[in-house]
DNA sequence: TGTACATCAGTGAACGCGCGTTCACTGATGTAC
DNA sequence: TGTACATCAGTGAACGCGCGTTCACTGATGTAC
């Protein structure tokens, strides 16, 4: 690339690096171009050389956030075994590493699995991709962990016609072929209750009740893994 | 009361209605007084007479709220007989109500549940009692499940001392006679699942992945039946 | 290698808007005697 | 029942601040020949 095009990659770069602590700070809502500008040390109509407006900018840090939080999920993950006894293991760092990054960015976090930002719709043909990364991990893991017949089958549920058709869906579109219906949705359940649990730390919905959100939280993942029929 | 008071009770109401509004407008992050006076047929320096400052207006609407939404789970559940049969139809009234009171009100539900307002910190005097009712609701029926002895019993595990002693404190500030240490923790996981699978349809965190979101819930209910140990 | 032209980054002014909070004030409603 | 005084609700102006977005512009960097 020219000079020209470095320049631009470090300033697109600076732009999300200041983005991101004004966040941290003031909370998605009150993201402000202006104030962003000001940090950059250029007047504030520059950015939109860099960003076609507000929404903009905030769906790119959507999608640099969860690009990060999936980028730990893989690299945590990498060194640990695939062999058929360390699938439970392999879970827990995956829950683990979303639960430390949550922690180490409340504010990236909340943008990407709490309130909606009002006025705002994050663009699904960028977004959903990356938003999807982390579940993915989650769900082939858990059909390679049926494949081998590690995990404990349960009694078939009946299901709602839509609802078993939206599991198949799920299936077909993450190339699941050991997972059945019940399992699928124990998943989805474990992905929900695991965002959950985190937003609650997180957000501060426990107040000032648990003095120990370590231990908490490492009896809810057991939990987690009992509901999905992981070996403990 | 005199005419005076009167009044004074009735604007105070609108303020509320008028906030409730706004909130469900632009979130709360963008909750403005000025814009409260517009509504209420008033200039903006009169709210003051009324409310202290704009945090005092959002505690104002975040009391509101925690008190409707337990207010419709116990208006929802007080028919329902307390036989022993009953429990895990209690426990079913009291989830449905909270996700039909959050799909009606997700404005609101993001208040309690969302994202924290960056710069409000919610006055625990205030908050606490209304926030826990919902919460006490459910495991005070967990309690009289277990006393009755319809909760089967788990293997107990072994938990971290600081979190035994959290558990302890709760059960004592509840009343709780009946529940152990491996019950409690389950109850609490219990209520942070059911607050992540609500957020994430309320939220839109599916995307457009289910189409029957009745049937995916009444599963995921059926699932927190299942690790509460209640029959289903 | 040099020149003409096109692209690009950044400027500065402007438009029109909104916000929270304070303050001295007017006029109506309530209370004590 | 009437009067004096206190309380209260609401006004209007002001302070000082912030925002997104557009537009015509200058000067530097790149590209084609």
């Amino acid at each position: 690339g020219t000079p020209r095009d470095r320049n631009r990659a470090r300033t697109m770069a600076e732009i999300t690096r200041i983005g991101r602590e004004h966040l941290a700070a003031d909370g998605a809502a009150a993201l402000s171009l202006r104030a962003v500008a000001r940090d950059l040390g250029v007047v504030s109509s520059a950015v939109y050389r860099y960003v076609r407006n507000r929404d903009d900018l905030l769906t790119l840090l959507v999608v640099d956030a969860y690009a990060e939080l999936a980028g730990a999920v893989e690299v945590a993950v990498a060194p640990v075994s695939v062999s058929v006894e360390a699938y439970t293991e392999r879970f827990r760092v995956i829950v683990r590493t979303v639960r430390t990054w949550a922690l180490a960015e409340p504010a990236r976090w909340a943008l990407l699995y709490g309130s909606p930002v009002p006025g705002y719709a994050a663009p699904a043909e960028q977004t959903t991709e990356p938003g999807t990364r982390v579940m993915r991990r989650l769900v082939e893991l858990i059909d390679r962990a049926a494949t081998d017949g590690v995990v404990v089958a349960h009694p078939a549920p009946v299901l709602g016609r839509k609802l078993a058709a939206d599991l198949r869906r799920i299936r077909r579109e993450f190339g699941l072929g050991a997972t059945d219906d019940a399992l699928l949705a124990r998943a989805v359940m474990v992905w929900s209750s695991l965002l959950g649990v985190i937003s609650a730390e997180v957000f501060g919905a426990y107040g000032a009740v648990f003095t120990a959100p370590d231990q908490l939280f490492e009896r809810q993942v057991a939990l987690l893994i009992e509901t999905l029929g992981l070996p403990q």
